[in-house]
DNA sequence: GTTTGCGTTGTGGTCTGACCACAGTATATT
DNA sequence: AATATACTGTGGTCAGACCACAACGCAAAC
């Protein structure tokens, strides 16, 4: 079931192209911070025209394996990155915009990650001095609603990173960004921002308390009712 | 820290294009079935060149929102089909050739995956026909490991598919796929490829028959030891 | 009347060539 | 020596021209 890869059988042009990334990736002759050919010289070196190596370095881009710059330099051109979390929130956000992923499933999964992650880090004990560092930031009164929400899913994507599993922070920030529209949509649903801006404050601290203490169940408990409240008090995932 | 989305405040063409398809698709104005403009008519409309149409348009496709044929007719031109699994195994399999994604984070998360599906689907002592009968096929005696492995691979992805939730069977159906040349390359490494796939084979039942009989921590144990063992043996997540 | 065959039409797929904007770099000027 | 200027190479974009392909429609043949 899986795809052909390296040898180029692919019958669109820019697939060729792709595979043959794909294929200097895989054998190391690709790497992070290494700089693509030109545009321009990919295309004559593949007997393909340039307009396909354009769609096939936007793909590699919108994935999150490019970053391209106009201009001359050193910085310029297509430079390989690796950065999953832009790949797999661009994913997930069209998947659940053309209801290939029901909402109610996203939140599933990742109250099922975020739950494992904490456990993982209460397992560990783990210190979180970013995750102390984004609580004070919440607390500052007069804090707007959208701004508190930024720094709640910074938050969580703190956890995941400190669980140093890069393919579940990826998939950490792909789910929150994915339904980060309803998220924010949410909020206006809620009658008394304050008190339940002031119970969710709490909880990030329980939660914190409970994972530097090493208590592992009782992080877990905290953290699944903390997501699980608040997609109830905004009628998310139903 | 996601986009900005639906406004067109984006800077390249192509991105204009994506940010219309995507409004399209959130509005409910495109969902799966329906077909996009032909890309001459859609870069009329939004006053862009067609290569930034195609550009877009082989972003979706490459995410799994679309497919695209040729010729006339009802199934000509782009059609949104919204099949996420695609996407997820182009993302994370050029993300584990560009090393974003380290295997062993892809192994681990696998696991963690894996069992909860096997623990749910034990609570609720779900019937798996589909999983006898490829269990089934695997038993053929002479099978080739290629194609022991291509049904080993249905199996882990049909227990998925009966748990329900889609964001994970995509994700379970990427991981897998990520690290198919590794896992492919490894049975080179097995020595007595008879006597493991028979343990396989055994492992597998056992799976099956701990959920039907709804015994939840018997079936997240097996599932466990079976994947690790498994990877032990080819020395994969390392 | 039915069937067969062929041209028409509209779709994506591709290539070519031509610009533009931009950012470094080299050169000339002061 | 400092500054301004031209140059070069990069991605970003567009326009136009083909091609292959699949469906449709109409006409000819049966």
């Amino acid at each position: 079931m899986s795809d052909a890869q390296i040898v180029s059988l692919d019958r669109r042009a820019w697939e060729i192209v792709l595979s043959h990334i794909e294929g200097q990736l895989v054998a190391g002759a690709l790497g992070p911070g290494d700089h693509l050919p030109p545009e321009r010289q990919l295309a004559a070196d593949l007997a393909v025209g340039r307009s396909s190596v354009r769609e096939a370095i936007r793909v590699l881009e919108v994935l999150g394996l490019v970053r391209t710059s106009s201009g001359s330099g050193p910085n310029s051109g297509a430079v390989i990155v690796a950065t999953p979390g832009g790949g797999m929130s661009s994913l997930m956000r069209l998947q659940v915009a053309a209801t290939g992923f029901p909402v109610a499933d996203v939140v599933k999964t990742r109250l099922l990650l975020e739950t494992v992650i904490c456990g993982d880090l209460a397992e560990r004990a783990a210190k979180l001095p970013i995750g102390h560092e984004l609580l004070d930031a919440m607390d500052r009164p007069g804090l707007a609603p959208e701004d508190f929400l930024a720094l709640d899913q910074q938050f969580h994507l703190s956890l995941a990173e400190a669980a140093g599993n890069q393919v579940i922070t990826a998939m950490m920030s792909g789910l929150r960004s994915s339904i980060d529209g309803y998220v924010v949509t949410g909020i206006s649903g809620v009658s008394d921002w304050e008190h339940t801006s002031a119970r969710l404050r709490a909880e990030h601290r329980n939660i914190l308390r409970a994972i530097e203490s090493g208590y592992v169940l009782t992080a877990r408990t905290h953290i699944n009712d903390h997501i699980t409240g608040y997609y109830a008090e905004t009628r998310l995932g139903e």
